[in-house]
DNA sequence: CACACTTACGATATTCGTAAGGATT
DNA sequence: AATCCTTACGAATATCGTAAGTGTG
């Protein structure tokens, strides 16, 4: 019992003629003919009771035709579900990033991965930067988005950019002025700090102990909105990754390029490495390092404050 | 994509080895080998990942393994079912018999069918003739047993047996010493009719008007149970035909062959003359015909009212 | 180097189409 | 006689298995 052979069943069923199935399915009446003879052999009785004048269905053969038009379209649904997402004509890719990137980055590069793959489904899990990790090890995502994590994560790193904290100071602040703001200057104003848990506090926490400084938080958010929010009605001051700075312009907050120390951390593709990417994840793959040179604060550029060098 | 073709995926997918794969397919690694490339060109990617030391399936491969299952499960219990109908190891038979009969000798014969086809499932319908042959003409069953219909039904009649009349009358009877009756000395008596519209009460009184006699209908009742227990509770006599003999003696009452006329009606099979049976039915047709011996008031016997000739 | 899958190639089976056969209208 | 399905047979195609090839642990 072949797939060929139900066609064929469904054609002469159809029809009840083998001469008008034979031209369905672009055969010779003979080869019809015994492709019928062997589904009827396989299995163990007729389907049609042929007349020489006329062809009908046995009672077997009414019995077999509503599974047969089943069978045959399960079967070219699922060859045709394949083939599309083979053609990313369809699928779906999960991805999970850090609240910085999806909020700023991803909306962006989505639309253009939209337009080239407008039948490909992206479901976004915007979560801190741990949760990242966990999911792709738990395989609820394909691709996460985040900080470089541990070697023994059992994930591949695939850099975008570099990160770097900026400044973040109201427009009326004396720091606004500056061209770039030492860690030290910047701290000796009321801080507005991002909440924990969070993997940019705790990046910020710990870069600054290596230099001996502590940050005195004064306010505390989970969201950087509100931070932003916060700088701008003058309550103080704060340092965000540079991929912010247009949420905190929109805002009407100013950046600065902060040193001494610079801190600066890679953000890229998390994949588990031990997992294949489905084709759909692969082309969000891409997509995403189409948009390396695009990013702040490449490596190879300045800090990437948007205006003249 | 073949079915042979999905059922190596699945062996492969299971497995995760083309060696072991190959095993269950009764197939070598090459062939195998081939049939997956096939499958998998003829989707347009890769289903597996092969390291040469293990095999994995793609995400794509992963998204078929389901519907693969479902298909393949699909496709054998489709095939199953009808290899078991042509096998008469399962099926239906609807058959439409009127009530004399379905009463009477069509338990004892699908016993007979049921010991024989155990997985088979008998549908009867026990209506009145007339409805036996709109059944068979709407084709909501396959069988029928009823009187010869008129020849313009678009039925097929295949006679069983010729049934008579015979008087049902009460053990304290003065007929019931009687080896036979006359008509007219039996429609003497009280008598008790089955309710029209039956086709053997209609069938009674046209063959008694050609000979110029007529019903004194003193009671009348649908069941035939009910004209037996009156006849033997004293209240009058009846007419019914040989069949139900048996059920009558059960009720107490005694059955004595009528004369004068003698009025017999072939009652046989009816099938839709230009409807296939299933196997089944035509299995359940065949045990029909292999009771013909046993019918009482065969064309070629007695009276056949059971003791002695 | 051994194992596991792929590729190459000759052999075998299967399938196909043309042509002849048979039955019905 | 014409139509429609089946059967027969040679040809084209596809599939299979053996054996060689390739890459990995």
């Amino acid at each position: 019992m072949t797939v060929k052979q139900v066609r064929a069943f469904l054609a002469v069923a159809q029809t009840l003629s083998f001469a008008q199935a034979c031209e369905m399915m672009h055969v010779s009446q003979s080869a019809l003919s015994l492709s019928i003879k062997a589904l009827e052999e396989s299995l163990g009785g007729p389907l049609f009771k042929r007349t020489t004048r006329n062809v009908r269905l046995t009672p077997e053969g009414e019995a077999l035709l509503p599974l047969a038009r089943r069978l045959i379209a399960d079967w070219d649904n699922a060859r045709d579900e394949l083939r599309q997402r083979f053609r990313l004509q369809q699928g779906l890719v999960t991805i999970a990033a850090m609240p910085s990137f999806a909020g700023n980055l991803l909306p962006v590069i989505l639309r253009d991965f939209r337009s080239r793959y407008p039948k490909i489904s992206v479901r976004i899990q915007d979560v801190i930067n741990e949760r990242v990790i966990e999911m792709l090890q738990v395989r609820q995502v394909e691709l996460g988005i985040a900080f470089e994590p541990s070697s023994a994560s059992g994930l591949d790193f695939t850099p975008l950019y570099v990160d770097r904290f900026v400044a973040v100071v109201s427009s009326e602040s004396p720091l606004a002025g500056l061209s770039r703001v030492p860690w030290e200057r910047l701290l000796a104003e009321p801080f507005i700090a991002l909440q924990r848990p969070s993997a940019v506090r705790n990046m910020l926490e710990q870069s600054l102990r290596d230099w001996k400084l502590s940050l005195p938080v004064e306010f505390e958010s989970h969201q950087l909105t509100t931070v932003g929010r916060m700088v701008s009605s003058g309550l103080g001051v704060s340092a965000v990754p540079a991929l912010c700075i247009g949420q905190m312009k929109e805002l009407g907050a100013h950046c600065i390029p902060l040193c001494d120390p610079v801190i600066e951390q890679p953000i890229g593709i998390l994949t588990k490495s031990d997992e294949e990417l489905s084709v759909a994840a692969q082309a969000l793959f891409e997509s995403l390092l189409a948009f390396k040179g695009r990013f702040p604060e490449s490596p190879d550029r300045d800090g990437g404050l948007g205006s003249a060098p």
